[in-house]
DNA sequence: CATGAATGAGTATTCATTCAT
DNA sequence: TATGAATGAATACTCATTCAT
């Protein structure tokens, strides 16, 4: 009795199988774009690595230019794991904002290439409305706000417009990724959480400074 | 003495006449490498804004990659210009920090295009040992830390290595300007130098937090 | 006697079923093939207007090439059969060459299809030594060469050589067919027909120029 | 006095030259495309047998597509040429005609590469509205037909619309030249040209068969 | 000197075919 | 037996650079 019960004929799907193919690609394209650079990158070079049919990459991934963003986009979303992993669990709210820093930095330490992706990402992909880091950016800076809130709320930080803190501390972290890529971190990162923190936290004046009056820069500006 | 006593005999090289050429190029490229990005660049697109020949930029400028170089490092002795010009016959340590900031953020707001070329020369370019950016940073960092140790010196500024200062600002400015050109700038620039030295100068905590100990971040880093 | 007389044991082979499936691909890919072009035409288009697997298609045609052929056969066979069907029973030789002709245009207007496979073929398969048209068009000539020889004989037909008959009459169906379905044809098909056996058997001239002498041609081509 | 007189400056552009290496690149390309296909003719085909560069073929044609549709065109006004030198002074109507077939036959017999591009051309531009070949041959018909008109007015011709004598010569041309070029011509042109002029002029019925009823084929399909 | 015609190395993507399941 | 995942050969077009005029 030939009853096709419940098994289609011919070879199945593997759900799974596709799942860790996608990754395995991820990962030997994050290296590979990173180190190439996106344009110099053949994706033939991509399944050289994996020892893939170049077809295979294009099975998974309609074009390179989608391979890359996947690329570019699963790093974010690790970095956000990343801090929130170790973020987790932190009552104090300062030591969380410690710890974030530390994390930031040490993830894009510990994963150069992403650092390099998203620089090629603006290279090559000048159309996109915004580019993926600060899409993620965003997207996850809210809860920050609502911390520094808190922090001015018990006093142990002083009233500003939250932005400010949010904006100029991702600028510097930001801008520091960028350096200690580029120009090679000269210091343990740890050192340079504390060095940032040091600033951010205190300020660069002297107690005496401080009692003076704030500096201005909206008098005019004298050259341009 | 810059006379030019006088003049050679046959058709004198008029050394004006090329420089300005090379002006001209170094602008149109600037412009075009921007807004298109070095790899979609054609020669024959610069050559067409100027209405020359695609063989006379090949006169001036022995290869692409090296007219892109140039139209770099020329944005950034732009920069350096602007800054000195703008903190020249400025006594007071504090107010040049405060206009050499804001000059910074205004070169870049009104030149654009630089920061796309420091991005596209580092997405290209990943064989060079530093970007060219960053050899101009650290070649004009001396006098700034110079001004730092005075400032320590003469109490208005914590005691700290410069160091310190120096590459947090430097990064945060760095980050900065990426953030504006990439996300947009949210707010007026003068805003934006007020807000980074209110928090660089001040810290953000509050002056009852301020007694307490200084945050750690050094005890080990329970997350990778 | 075609008595299948006694079951072999074990799964027999279902000839019919296999048959059925072969005409069913064939069809699909008739339609395909003549819709996108031979080389426009990916095998998994076949496979998916039938809802089978790609490899199934391959498990009845061992090629792309032997597929198509195979469609472009199918068409000229059933256009003999059309033609068969519509000339059987037909007693005047007469009526039965006006009746192939309909026939034979009918079949291009009803199945335009195969007037594109036989463009493609010649397109892409420019090594086979005749192509398929003309393969069943040589081997099919020969009762209509015997149906003129006895129009002749009865004194119906002019005397003249058949092939003379029967390659003007071939080429000019060939001729209106492919004009039909490149150009659109313009009038109904039974008009069509009506006009070609109008000239074809009473030609375009008057009675009185009949009288003179036939046209000639050879006396030397002018040009060239 | 560097008066720049009338000449600008560079290597001038050289129209001759341009249009010369145009017709150089066509002739290749029809011969190529001819033997090859076109699908399967690589632009770097028609460099090599002109000893050019690829790009130099691409500097004169945009693209494949844009220099095969040249290649027919210009076959089709070389047609056309063909065929009013071949006419020009020929006084007598019926022996323009004859002329005209002469000539038609001879061009493709001559040129048989345009045959295989007009094939060429339906199998890879089905998108086309209408294949050059009718373009032309639409282009071309008035005159024929004004010369059938004057015929018909001097008697020597049988009244009936002139349509249906250019369609009917027309697409047995057509289907002659195909055919020729596909099977193989079996008998000289001029024979050739004569076979049809013979039926087309007098018709294939005997005299006697002429006195009867014409043919009809509207009596009912009675086959589909 | 200035020009632009000529060149050919370089590259993303497709799809016929195979074969493990 | 039916399937579809895997493969890699094949291919049109671009553009940096050169050099004859």
């Amino acid at each position: 009795m030939p009853v096709k019960s419940k098994k289609r004929p011919g070879r199945p799907k593997d759900k799974a199988l596709i799942a860790r193919r996608c990754e395995e690609i991820l990962d030997a394209a994050a290296q590979i774009f990173a180190a190439q650079g996106y344009r110099n990158t053949d994706v033939q070079l991509v399944a050289d690595r994996l020892n893939i049919g170049k077809g295979t990459v294009y099975r998974y991934f309609p074009s390179k230019r989608n391979l890359f963003l996947a690329a570019v986009d699963r790093g974010m979303r690790r970095l956000r794991t990343q801090i929130e992993t170790c973020t987790a669990n932190i009552a104090d709210p300062l030591e969380r904002i410690v710890r974030a820093i530390s994390a930031y930095l040490t993830f894009f330490d510990t994963h150069p290439e992403f650092v390099e992706l998203i620089i090629q990402e603006r290279a090559e992909f000048k159309d996109r409305a915004k580019p993926t880091y600060f899409e993620h950016r965003d997207a996850n800076v809210g809860p920050w706000q609502e911390l520094f809130r808190e922090l001015m709320r018990a006093g142990r930080v002083r009233e500003m417009p939250v932005e400010r803190i949010t904006d100029v501390l991702g600028n510097l972290l930001y801008g520091t990724m960028f350096t200690n890529y580029f120009a090679g971190r000269q210091k343990p990162f740890e050192v340079q959480a504390q060095d940032i923190l040091d600033i951010v936290f205190y300020g660069i004046l002297s107690e005496q400074e401080r009692k003076g009056c704030p500096p201005a820069v909206d008098e005019g500006t004298p050259c341009d």
